[in-house]
DNA sequence: CCCTTTTTTTAAAGCGGTTTCAGAAAAGCT
DNA sequence: AGCTTTTCTGAAACCGCTTTAAAAAAAGGG
């Protein structure tokens, strides 16, 4: 096996220098660097991971704990990829299908010291016993948690939402109708939001149905359908996310309705989709989520951290209303 | 920092006793193991895993390689992912957007020693440098590839279709229409199957367009519509995957058509909703095809390994038709 | 030229486990 | 009891790397 030891011997120098021009520590001859770099290359020599873990106490791996590869979590799961390996960090990912066990997996394995930290998006376990593991290691979530074992990245999105109506407001539109999503925890704030909203300008949401349950395409698609054949329309629709509001858009146009002209449309999340199509959408900054989630992991473990972003939604105004 | 001497010490043992405890090995004293233990559980310690990892040579970490989280792939993972749980490997996904770096940071890993070996399913960079990795750890692929170096537990598609088309032939369905993905390296054999199954009953399938890139439920729904509209109607439609036939399925039974009465559905694959909307279709055991991968890599690696299975097609014979 | 200061280098001590090897204790057999 | 075999134990080497501490070499200052 060729190791450290056997790299210092052929370039002429000790193992100290040979870790030296590996991690780019001053004070070394530029002589011997090349001389040790030139070994390095010939032998295709690599430093064994598990020696340097071990000796630097760290992995340089976090995990990433989510239930499902679904579509509020892809945004922010790439971001972090990106941000994690921009500082050197790789990132294991655990789709648990939000099972105790395979959730336990992934805690057992900062305990072993396999993993720095974690990122908790969705969670299976109780959160006591997730707070229990956070003396083997920083633990990070998404999930609005006030608690000071485990610092949280969570937006509330009432704001943004408020935000889009707000919006559709202003620019006339008054018999809204709202979907909701009703999976996930953030369906009890939309409603909030589109309550107080409908409060404050006196405006009557009884006779627009609310539906619920609606995350896809497809489920824009059926939303269109049924529009179409309404009677007493809603003059726009926002829409629980951009994929919902895509497939009712298109839907919509190939039945021939003209799109803010009859009805205006308003998505959610600001993703490809979204810009593709010219759909005017609440941006959500999920890969600013993702960058203050490792910010503040890295800060945890000791490290130098980048200054964290402020979280807010912005409205991106396009064609669609 | 909680050791293996700290409990040595502890239990008033040697470090080599307490290795001993934690990894089973038989000639320890039971008082002291269970001294032993109770120290350990006393402590809460779980030895370190860089230095277990360090000392044995491996991770026991394998890396699975696959462009996107798919249909075709995520059932393979998932099987992948409960074998080596069982033979008490930690599985570690890269989902690499078919990005030559993303991809290059598996094989890194693997060269470094952090992975104890790779699965391909999906692959970016050329076979050659692929195979250059080898020499770091086993490698396995599930795509075609004869190839001493990277072993392979590739099936040709070619008898799975011919399986599901022989049997609408017994079942007396002679204008059958097929449905193509066209997205992946199956679609060639698929082809070639249907053209055989042609020539073999000297059937003229001119008449009935072969639809390119449907793979989605949607695109499914998409051909019920043209079904309904066609003059010409085949009666019989073998599906790329269950996904089409169910969509497919669903959307006709809404137009209220009898199936398999007025047209019967192949489907392929055999997942979860197949086996919900009662589709015939063909069986591919991908579970079995990861358990062999899986196998094939505790082979290469020295360790034993369970026999490999004979991977076959099965039709599975249920209601539509 | 001598004394500091700075740069360069290495020996050696770990990091936290596993495993070999040799010896001690216990058990089994005449 | 004497001998072989089996069970049990721990000292010490080792896995491959990083880092400290101390010494050597070079550079700077008067």
């Amino acid at each position: 096996m060729t190791n450290i030891r056997e790299i210092a011997r052929l370039a002429g120098v000790s193992t100290a220098t040979v870790s030296r021009v590996i991690n780019d520590h001053p004070y070394v001859n530029e002589e011997k660097r090349q001389k040790v770099l030139e070994i390095i290359r010939r032998l295709d020599y690599v430093p064994n991971s598990s020696a340097t873990s071990l000796k630097k106490g760290m992995t340089r791996i976090v995990g990433v704990v989510s239930g499902a590869y679904t579509t509020s979590s892809t945004p922010f799961i790439q971001a972090f990829n990106i941000i994690a390996q921009q500082h050197g960090f790789h990132v294991m990912l655990f789709l648990t299908d939000n099972d105790c066990g395979k959730e336990l997996v992934a805690l057992e394995m900062l305990r072993s010291k396999q993993l720095d930290a974690l990122v908790c998006l969705h969670r299976a376990n109780e959160w006591p016993i997730i707070e229990s593991y956070t003396k083997y290691g920083p633990i990070v979530t998404w999930q609005r948690l006030v608690n000071d074992l485990i610092p949280s990245v969570f937006m509330d999105q009432y704001q943004g939402y408020m935000l889009g109506l707000e919006h559709l407001h202003a620019r006339g539109y008054r018999r809204i109708m709202n979907v909701y999503s009703s999976k996930g925890l953030n369906t009890p704030q939309r409603m909030r939001a589109y309550d107080d909203f409908s409060k404050k300008y006196w405006l009557d949401d009884s006779g627009f149905a609310d539906l619920h349950g609606k995350v896809s395409i497809t489920d824009g698609e059926r939303i269109a359908r049924s529009w179409v054949e309404q009677t007493d329309k809603p003059d726009a629709i926002a829409c629980s996310n951009d994929d919902v509001a895509a497939g009712l858009l298109t839907e919509l146009k190939r039945a021939g309705v003209s799109v803010p002209g009859e009805v205006a449309i308003l998505g959610f999340d600001n993703n490809n989709l979204a810009r593709l199509l010219d759909l005017t959408t609440v941006h959500y900054p999920s890969d600013k989520q993702a960058e203050n989630a490792f910010a503040i992991l890295l800060d945890r473990l000791g490290q130098e951290a980048p200054a964290l972003h402020t979280l807010e939604f912005e409205l991106i105004e396009r064609s669609s209303t």
